[in-house]
DNA sequence: TTTTAGCACTCATATATTGACAATGCTAAC
DNA sequence: GTTAGCATTGTCAATATATGAGTGCTAAAA
C-alpha cells in the first residue's frame, strides 16, 4: 500500500496527464502537495522504481505507466457522478417505449460515444431464451417467399426463400401451419433439432416436393439462431489526442477497428467477476497495446451481450466507468 | 482538342501518378515517348499553361490538376475490363438467390470496396412503388406488440408497439384485419392518407379505445415511409496513400464520413445523365476538395437508390468506372 | 519549324549545429 | 525527512549546409 502522499502524488499524476496529456514535472505539483520540487522528484522516483510512473525520456516529467493506471483505476479512482446532463440525455432513450431492446442498447451506447468521444462496441448474443412465436409466409412471386420468424421476445427475423420448384401456395401454407403447431414456444436453439425429429418424419410421409420447403424452412432457421449484432461505434474525435498525432498509429487503430475478429476478441476477453465492468489497460487486452479496453456483460430475460468501450489509455477511466455502470443497469431493469 | 502526342503525355502522367503518386519528370518519359526530355518539357509546360499540369513547388515534376483529371475522365480513359476474378467474387453475390435485393446491393458494394480501397456508401431510397402485402401484430405482452408490415417486393419493417390501456388482443385482430382489408396492395407513401380516410373513420364509429390503436399503427406507417439506408463502408486501406501521410489529413476525411448531412449531400448532388456514372473529381462535389466522388443511381421496380465511391483524387477511374457500371447492370438485371 | 543538348537555377529533403529550456538526479546542508 | 543548488540530460525549434531531382531557357542541330 502506499503512502498518503505518494498515493495522492499518483492521482495527481495520472487525472493531470488523463486531462492534458502531457508528462507532469515535479514544480507544477509544489503547490498542490505543499511541499519543494526537490521532495517531489524524490517521491516520483519512488513511484518510478515502483514501476507506476515512467519517463519519455532521460530528462523528462513523468507519464503514468500501465502499472500506473491499473493501480489508479483499482486503489485511488472513484466512479464520477454522472451530470444531470448527460443522464437526461440517455433517459430520453431509456423512456421511449417503441425501442425495441436491441435498439435501445445500441442507441444508449451511441450516446456514450458521443459524450465520451470514445468507440463504442455492441456485441449481442443471439438471444438464448427466445422462444418461437409464430413463423409465418409471404409470396412474391412464383419462385421466391419470405419466411418470417418472430419471438415472443419481440425478435422478428425475416429471410428470403428461393424454391426451384413450382409450388403450391395452399402447400405451403400446410406446411407452415405444421411448423407453427410444432414449434411455437420452442426456444430457438432447439428449434432444428424438432425440425429434424418431429416435423421432418410427418413432412416425409407426404409428397417429395414438400421435402424442398422444408429444407428451406431449416436454412431460415439456422440462419437466424446464428446471426448476431456487432456494432461498432466508432468516433473521429477519439484520434485528436496528441498520442495519435502520426498517421501510422491512426491507421493502426482503424484497421483494427475494421477487423471483425478483432472485435469478436473483445467478447471473449476472460472475465471473471460476472456482472461488473472490467477494465483492460493496454496490453492487458488483446486489442492493442496503446488501447485500452472496458466493457461489461449485460443480461436480461436470457438475452446476453457485451458492452465496451475503447480509447487511448489514458482514458477518463472514472466518467467511463460510471456510465457503463449506468447503462447496464438500466437496461436489466427494463 | 490535344495533339496526340500531348494526349499521350497526359495519358502517361496521369496513370503513372495515380499508380506511384509521385511528381513525374521529364526523363523518365522520354522511352515512352521516344524523345528528348527537354522536348517532353516544352510540352508539359503547355499542358501547364492549359492548366491541366501542376507542379508541386518550382523545380518538381509535373502532377495532373483537377482539369487534368476531368480531361483524362472525359476524354483519354477507356473503362478497365474487369479481371475475371473481380467478376467472380461479385457473381457469387449475384446468384446467392436467398439475398434480399437490398442485402445483394450492399454486400456487391462490400466488395466493390474490397477491391479498391475506396469506400463505398450505398443509399437506399425507400421504395416507392412497395406495395402493402399484409400487416401483422404479435402480442409480447400486456401492454407491448410486434407490428410487422410486409411488402410485395419482399421489405418486411417491423416495430413495437407500447399501448398504455389494456386492450383485448380480439379487438387488436379486429383492426388488424380492417386495416389489411383496406390497404393490402396500396403503394407504401399511400397508406397513411388511405388509413386517414378510409379506415379512420370506420373505426370512429366503434369505441373510442381502438383510436389508441389506430394511432399506434399510423406511427409504425409513418415511421416505415420514412425510413431509409444508409450504408458507408469504410476501409482503412483508402488512407494508406501518400497524400494521407498527415494526421490531421486523416481526421479530417474520417470526420466527413462520420457526418450523414455529408453523406446525404452525395445523393443530392446535380445528376444531368440519368442512368450513367458520373465522377465528382475534386471541389467539382461538395464532399471534400481533396476527394473524388463516383456515383451512379440504380433503379429497378420503383426501387430507387445510390451507389458511391469515395477516395482519393488520384483514383483508378477505369477501374471504378467499369466497377460501379457492372454493379448498376447487375442490380438491374435482377 | 521542331527537336535536342547543355547549363544555370530552384526547391525539397536530409543532416548537422546550435541555443534555450524544462526536467532530472545527486549532494550537501537544514 | 526535507530542501536548495547545480551539473546533466534530452527535447524542441531555428539555422545552416550539402545533395539531387527537375525545371526553364538558349542556342545549335535536324
Amino acid at each position: 500500500m502506499l503512502s498518503s502522499r505518494r498515493t495522492e502524488l499518483l492521482k495527481l499524476i495520472v487525472e493531470d496527464y488523463i486531462k492534458t496529456a502531457r508528462p507532469i514535472g515535479s514544480k507544477s505539483l509544489c503547490t498542490a502537495l505543499s511541499c519543494s520540487s526537490a521532495t517531489i522528484r524524490n517521491e516520483m522516483s519512488e513511484l518510478e522504481e515502483m514501476g507506476l510512473l515512467e519517463k519519455t525520456h532521460t530528462s523528462s516529467g513523468r507519464v503514468p505507466s500501465e502499472k500506473g493506471y491499473r493501480y489508479y483505476v483499482d486503489h485511488i479512482m472513484k466512479p464520477k457522478e454522472l451530470t444531470g446532463e448527460d443522464v437526461l440525455k440517455l433517459q430520453t432513450i431509456f423512456r421511449n417505449n417503441s425501442l425495441m431492446l436491441s435498439d435501445t442498447i445500441i442507441k444508449s451506447m451511441e450516446i456514450v460515444s458521443e459524450l465520451t468521444n470514445y468507440t463504442s462496441i455492441v456485441l449481442g448474443k443471439s438471444s438464448k431464451n427466445n422462444r418461437i412465436s409464430k413463423v409465418e409466409v409471404v409470396p412474391l412471386d412464383k419462385n421466391n417467399f419470405i419466411a418470417i420468424v418472430i419471438t415472443d421476445k419481440g425478435y422478428v427475423k425475416h429471410k428470403k426463400m428461393f424454391i426451384k420448384e413450382k409450388i403450391d401456395i395452399v402447400e405451403i401454407k400446410q406446411v407452415v401451419d405444421l411448423i407453427n403447431k410444432h414449434i411455437i414456444g420452442t426456444p430457438i436453439d432447439e428449434v432444428s433439432s424438432k425440425l429434424e425429429y418431429e416435423v421432418k418424419p410427418i413432412i416425409g410421409e407426404e409428397i417429395k416436393q414438400k421435402e424442398v420447403l422444408y429444407n428451406a424452412f431449416y436454412n431460415v432457421f439456422t440462419d437466424i439462431k446464428n446471426s448476431s449484432n456487432v456494432k461498432v461505434n466508432r468516433t473521429s474525435n477519439m484520434l485528436k489526442g496528441p498520442e495519435f498525432n502520426d498517421a501510422d498509429k491512426i491507421r493502426k487503430i482503424l484497421e483494427k477497428f475494421e477487423n471483425k475478429d478483432m472485435i469478436h476478441r473483445i467478447e471473449e476477453e476472460e472475465d471473471d467477476e460476472e456482472g461488473s465492468v472490467r477494465i483492460y489497460i493496454g496490453s492487458e487486452s488483446e486489442f492493442d497495446d496503446d488501447m485500452t479496453v472496458i466493457k461489461t456483460k449485460y443480461s436480461i430475460d436470457g438475452e446476453e451481450g457485451t458492452l465496451a468501450l475503447v480509447g487511448p489509455k489514458r482514458m477518463q477511466y472514472d466518467k467511463v466507468t460510471a456510465l457503463l455502470h449506468y447503462i447496464k443497469e438500466n437496461i436489466e431493469r427494463k
